[in-house]
DNA sequence: ACAGATTTGATACCGTGTCTCACTGAGACC
DNA sequence: GGTCTCAGTGAGACACGGTATCAAATCTGT
């Protein structure tokens, strides 16, 4: 089964209708190496409308086919994903990420939970460094 | 001392000046109870404009008198903050946000630095919860 | 074929933040 | 005092990401 059929899949499930529009989208998504903008997608998706897009966008990320990256500078991402819950390893040299499985916080949550009385029901992790292949490229210390 | 005079001192160490609009700015942010958006400082500094309300808020978060949290939703706030690193934990009832100190995420990093190669130089974590008087107020499971 | 619901795309709009540019005001120097 | 310089200012235009509106098109079930 491919990745177009299986978010096609899920979206039926969800009672939304596959149209050309939406399978041009999820297209143009999986074909995208690494994350990539909304205006991306909409240059990309010219026969899709710029609201049709971010609407397709915003689906895929309710049903979790698509994920959202927060960079460093602030800026979200969109990122294909297949995972649930996970983490985002960003290399700041080369701007691949990498997918972090294991949540790192889940002990420290408890811990929290029992220090401030809140009962905490979701967090946001982005990491960010140098991946090792741009610390080959260009030494950690050197700044260009 | 003050606050408004301590920031005024950590500005005029970095060689800028202190002048009536950016001290306008300071005291609306002082001023505030919790996190606020960059408009609200616009509307409260009726003498500052708006380029100079965004760049001041600029200058205080480079020098750590000011943070940014992320919202569950996305969006960007601004908080007073005299702390170095930390994290915040935000109160998805009431908005409330909690400092917390202790960085969850070190020893993570550690392990994660071994098993992905990548040198992690840094990260952003958030938390959502809802704090002990939410809870009391609308028992958890009870939307509303 | 028909009614009703969903989807679409053009466009306007909003929020957040930056850029531009002419102007100001304070200090340095003569 | 005069004037030079330069950081800072504010009005407004702009950029960007995303949402709201709304008429038209397209499905779906009967």
């Amino acid at each position: 089964m491919s990745d177009l059929e299986r978010i096609s899949l899920k979206l039926e499930a969800r009672g939304h209708r596959i149209t050309p529009s939406r399978r041009a989208v999820v297209a143009a998504i999986l074909a995208r190496k690494g994350h990539f903008t909304a205006d991306d997608l909409v240059v990309r998706c010219r026969g899709a409308g710029r609201a049709t897009v971010f609407r397709t966008l915003r689906l895929l990320t309710e049903i979790g086919a698509v994920c959202r990256v927060l960079m460093e500078d602030g800026a979200l991402r969109y990122l294909v994903s297949e995972r649930g819950h996970h983490h985002h390893l960003v290399c700041t040299g080369c701007g691949a990420v990498q997918d972090i499985d294991a949540c790192a916080v889940s002990g420290a949550i408890r811990d929290l939970s029992e220090a401030t009385g809140y009962d905490v029901e979701g967090h946001w992790l982005e990491l960010y460094g140098r991946c090792a292949a741009c610390r080959a490229a260009v030494p950690a210390g050197v700044t260009a």
